[in-house]
Formats: structure tokens, sequence, C-alpha cells
RNA sequence: GCCGAUGUAGCUCAGGGGUAGAGCAACUCCAUGGUAAGGAGUAGGUCGACAGUUCAAUUCUGUCCAUCGGCUCCA
């Protein structure tokens, strides 16, 4: 039985087959299957390099030569017989020397005329496990070799690739189903964010709709907080880069950083890309007590970070962003207690918002304890406690080994959106290393000066980051305590609006974002209401102004029964207070 | 940052070396409406910005800005 991944494989063979009919300057070097169908990278200096219009022929050569793609075999080559074969092919050349290094096997694969360096994995008889019809070629896209800026930029051509035409046009329809709840695309219909060329890219602007849902999310964060004694502090949003100089951050985020000029004073500043530095100035204001621990600061701030101008997206990628952070200074026996506490937090949060996560224990890699700084005892014991909390909450959860940060070991929580896309959003990391840095410390109990454990949290992680993500996971209908408008109130006609204007000061009254829409036809504005997926539409009429009643649409349930507005107002809220 | 594509009205898009068009939205008027687009009219654009070529540039060329798809990293 062909696997899906070794008929993604052969396909990448047959593409850069194809390539090589059509544009034979052309140096094939590496093509992988990956998630979803295959791509082949190329260098293509010296020629013709193909563009987007191109991929059309080049799919219909793979067509036409996949019949005569019987059988697909290897055979083991000698190493000189290999450079003799990819001889004026540098990456071919270099990969060669890899497989020589590591001791494996040279193996050649060959299907109709192409024969291509190759460890296998691949369909034995392409023409017949493979259908015509079940791949096509995506885009084209720019690539470093082994993904390396200092490396030459190749030319990737990727393909899509399933068993058949239907899981083939399944994924098509998925895509679309994405393109639709796209945060980007839903941000301008639902009026909650937008750009300007003027601000700056990555810079998002909040409309009143988008700052309803970015500060209810950190109200929520907040109350979360506040239940497990967290205590808000306040920081400015420059520092003198001496700070990220003791930190250790200036040597390895320094390119990252907004510089900020005084004209008044030689001191250099800098927006502040995180915000640990700055608290461990509030914990080192005074003198600490091991019975003062844990300290713990929260703050929903902002944090400006000079990404790569080709990466920015949407809100998942910013150069502002906001973070409900918080730091936790405690003794190392009191680590176990602050992790619990904030997963019950995480699963608090999660499960109000209707998202699955699985929690990654990012630890260190023993085999290279020169990569972490800090007591190896007290990683140990960490990472064990880690351990202790993920079996003890059930989380669903794997180990990592090596992905801890240098200065600890992390939990990072991967969150399941609708379409099944992971996002990392929140976050709780271990930092033996900061304290340090800046010599915290606290009196323990035997009268001795100990350095304390830093702790770093955030339950949303970025808000402008989780919005877009909820944004697509909600497809912008957002629960009711989070939507913008979360009753819009329809009269009939114009003589219904005074029985209206009464309703929405009811509404209004209670806490209700409400508002009226009384100017086109009903059909029409019924329409627009839906469009903007508010939780709940009132048409009024002659019948509820006279039994002064509301009768209901719910975007959820669909219509309800005529019911005293009094009776309305408690049902939402209620769902408000719950958020539910 | 790099490779590629794109940029025409608030939105979605058509057009094209002789200074532009549609639908929706907006505005005005008519319609007094009962659960997914009632009708008519009006207004709206330095064709992303700046240079260059040309008698003439929104159209061709270059640079920049922005957006999209990738590549790399993430406190």
């Amino acid at each position: 039985m062909t696997s899906l991944e070794e008929k993604r494989h052969t396909l990448a063979h047959l593409l850069a087959a194809a390539v090589a009919e059509r544009y034979p300057h052309a140096k094939p070097t590496i093509g992988p299957a990956v998630e979803n169908g295959f791509y082949y990278d190329f260098d293509f200096t010296g020629g013709d390099m193909p563009g987007e219009a191109d991929l059309a022929e080049l799919e219909n050569s793979m067509r036409e030569m996949l019949p005569s793609w019987s059988d697909m075999t290897g055979t083991e080559v000698s190493e000189a017989d290999a450079r003799a074969r990819f001889e004026g092919n540098p990456f071919k050349l270099e990969l060669i020397n890899g497989i020589v290094q590591s001791g494996e096997k040279i193996t050649l694969y060959t299907a109709g005329d192409f024969t291509d360096l190759c460890r296998g994995g691949h369909s034995e008889h392409p023409s017949k496990d493979i259908k015509a019809d079940s791949f096509t070629l995506d885009r084209i896209a720019g690539a470093y070799w082994r993904g390396d800026e200092k490396n030459p930029m190749l030319t990737r051509i990727y393909g899509l690739a399933f068993d058949t035409k239907e899981d083939l046009a399944a994924y098509h329809e998925k895509i679309e189903d994405a393109k639709k709840r796209d945060h980007r695309k839903l941000g301008v219909e639902l009026d909650l964010f937008t750009f300007s060329p003027l601000v700056g890219s990555g810079l998002p602007l909040y409309t009143p709709n988008g700052t309803i849902i970015r500060e209810e999310l950190a109200k929520f964060s907040e109350e979360l907080q506040r239940a497990h004694g967290f205590q808000k502090v306040w920081i400015p949003h420059i520092t003198k880069i001496d700070l990220y100089k003791t930190s250790g951050h200036w040597d390895k985020f320094g390119d990252e950083l907004f510089l900020v000029k005084s004209q008044e004073s030689s001191d250099e500043f800098a927006l502040k890309p995180m915000n640990c530095p700055h608290h461990t100035q509030i914990y080192a204001a005074k003198p600490r007590s091991y019975r003062d621990l844990p300290v713990r600061y929260m703050e929903t701030t902002t944090c400006y970070r000079d990404e790569k101008t080709g990466e920015l997206s949407g809100l998942t990628r910013v150069r502002s962003l906001t973070q409900d952070d918080a730091h936790i200074f405690c003794r190392p026996d009191q680590i176990q207690g602050e992790f619990e506490a904030i997963m019950n937090m995480i699963k608090k949060m999660y499960g109000t918002l209707g998202m699955e996560f699985r929690a990654r224990l990012s630890f260190s890699d023993s085999a290279k304890p020169e990569k972490y700084l800090g007591d190896p005892q007290l990683w140990k014991e960490a990472e064990a406690t880690i351990l202790e909390v993920a079996k003890k909450l059930e989380l669903n959860y794997e180990v990592a080994p090596g992905e801890a940060a240098f200065y600890g070991p992390k939990i990072d929580i991967m969150v399941v959106d609708a379409l099944g896309r992971e996002w990392q959003c929140a976050t709780e990391q271990l930092d033996f290393v900061q304290p340090q840095r800046f010599s915290l410390e606290y009196t323990d109990s035997d009268g001795t000066k100990k350095t304390p454990v830093m702790i770093h949290k955030a339950l949303l992680g970025t808000i402008d980051r989780f919005m877009g993500v909820y944004i697509e996971h909600t497809a912008g209908a957002f629960p009711t305590w989070l939507a913008p408008i979360q009753v819009r109130v329809l009269p009939v006609s114009e003589k219904h609006t005074e029985y209206g204007e009464e309703v929405l000061a009811q509404l209004r009254t209670a806490g209700i974002r409400a508002e009226m829409d009384d100017g086109d036809s009903l059909g029409k504005r019924i329409r627009n209401a839906k469009g903007l997926k508010i939780p709940y539409v009132l048409v009024i009429g002659d019948a509820e102004s006279e039994a002064k009643t509301v009768t209901v649409e719910s975007r959820d349930e669909g219509k309800l029964d005529a019911v005293p507005v009094g009776d309305f107002v408690e049902r939402v809220k209620k769902e408000i207070a719950n958020r539910a």
C-alpha cells in the first residue's frame, strides 16, 4: 500500500522532471512531501523563471509524463558516480557531502527518464498509484536554501496532493471556509480594526467595536488574576537601554528594539519589547522577606517589537502587541502552587471561550546542558514539578525536550481553533536567570539572602493575536459578553420608534450594549443585523408596543416567543454575567 | 529583510498611452413596512506616493509605501 506521503514525495519528483524538461537550466535541489502536498526548490538563475501563470503548463506536463512512470526504482551508487552525475549542481553536491559524512548510502531513484538523488520513500508504481486528478500545482514562492537567509534564495513550487480528486476538492473547500473566516476580512466587515499606511505596517488601530472586545478580554483575564492574588502595576513604555543590557536582552534581541532618542540627555532609550525587566525593578525597590512571597504583578500593556516587515500579517503578527502579562517572584518551594494556579486560570479562560487546548511541556535537553543557565538541580526539580502539575490537572500534554528557553522550563499552551489549527497563546515560564542578573533577593527564614525564582505568565498571550485567532474561531459570531453590539432593536415602522426608544433605554440602563436601527425596510435591517452576527435582534411592532413585550430573534437559537422587556433584560444580563 | 504577486470610489471589482466605470455602502426623496437586499435620484476617485520616458502617463520604466503568498527567528 502506497502512503499518501509516498505519493506526495513521488509527485515532487514528477514536478522536478516537468521542470527539467521545460527549464533545462534549472538546478533541482530538494523536494519533500509536506502537509497537504509537496514542494520542490529550484535554482533558476541563468535562464527563465516560471511565474504563477506557468504553473498550469507544468501541471499539464506532469500529467502527460505520469503514464510513463510505471516503475520507480532506486539504485545505490558510489560517491564518485553521484558527484559526476550532479556535477554543476552545488546544491546536490552539498547534499552528497552530507550523506557521505553521515555514513549513509547514496541512492538514486529513477522513474521515466528522470533520475534524482533521493533517500527513497516513493510510490513504486506511480502511474498506477497516483490519480492524475488528485494533485495540482498551487503556488510559487521564494525560499532560502536550507532555510537560512544567508544562503541563496531559491524558487519553491508548491503542489497540493491527496489520494483522490474528492479529497483535493475537500481541501479547497476548507481553504475557502478559512478565507471566509479570515480575521483580516472580518475585521473590515465587522468594523473591528484598521491599519493606516501613515501610521505604519503592523500597527493596528482598533475601532470602537474592536476596542470593546479587547477590553472585555482583558477584563476577564484581570478578574481571573485578581482572584488568585495578582496585583496590577503600571510601567512606562520606554526605558533606558541599560535595563536590557543588564537583563541580557540587549545582546539577544537588540535588533528588534525600536530605539528612542532623547534630545535633552545623552541617555539612549528603547520602547519596551517585554515587561519583565521593568517589573523586576518594582520588586527590587524595597527589601523582601520570605513572608512577602509570592509577589505577583500583572499588567495588560503594550510592547513594541521591530519585526521584519515581510512577516507582518493582520493581527497575528504585529509590531505593537498588548499582552495580559504577569510576573511572579517566589521561592522555589512555591513553584508548584503558582504553576497550578496559573494553569487553573488558563483552563477557566479557554473553557469559557469554548476552545480546547493542549499543553507542551518545554523542557531542557539533557544532552546539551550548556544551552541552559541556572542551577541544574533546580532545573531538574522544576521540570519534575511541572510534570506533576500537568498530571494532577489532567492536562492533555506532551513533553518536548529541548524546547525550553535558556532561562527556564515552561508550559506552552497550544489552543485549537474551529478549523483544527493550533495557535500558541497562553504560556507560563520559569526564569532562573533574570532574578540573578538583577540581583533580586529576599531574606529567608534563617536570615540569609536568597534569590527568588521568577515566573512569566500570560493567559491570552498577545491580545491582538488572540483576537485574530478568536475572530477566525468564531467566524465573528462572538459570545454575547464579547459581542460589540449585543442587542439591536428593529421597530417595524416609524410609529414604533417611540416604544423602541423605551426598550433601548431599558437595555442600556441594564448595561447591555444595544442600539436601534430604524432606517430601511425591515427585511434589509434583519439582513444587516444577521451579517453583523448580532446575538439578539428585537423586532417590535403594534403587538409588542401594546403588550410592552419584545419579539426576540436569537442568533444561536432562532426565533423566540415574545416576552416582557424586563424578562429579556434579565436573560441577557445573566448571560453576560456568566460569560455564557 | 529576501523571493514572487498585487495596489482603480468606504467595500468587491471591470477597464486601459488621449486625465475613468459597475454593484453594494453613503446622502436625498418616495414607500408605513412583521423576519436575509422595496423604489427613484444625487454625490463620491491626484487610478498607492514620488521620479523618468513621451506631444500626452492612471496605463510604460524606476524607486519608495502598503497589502497578499512564501522563507527565518521569537523575550
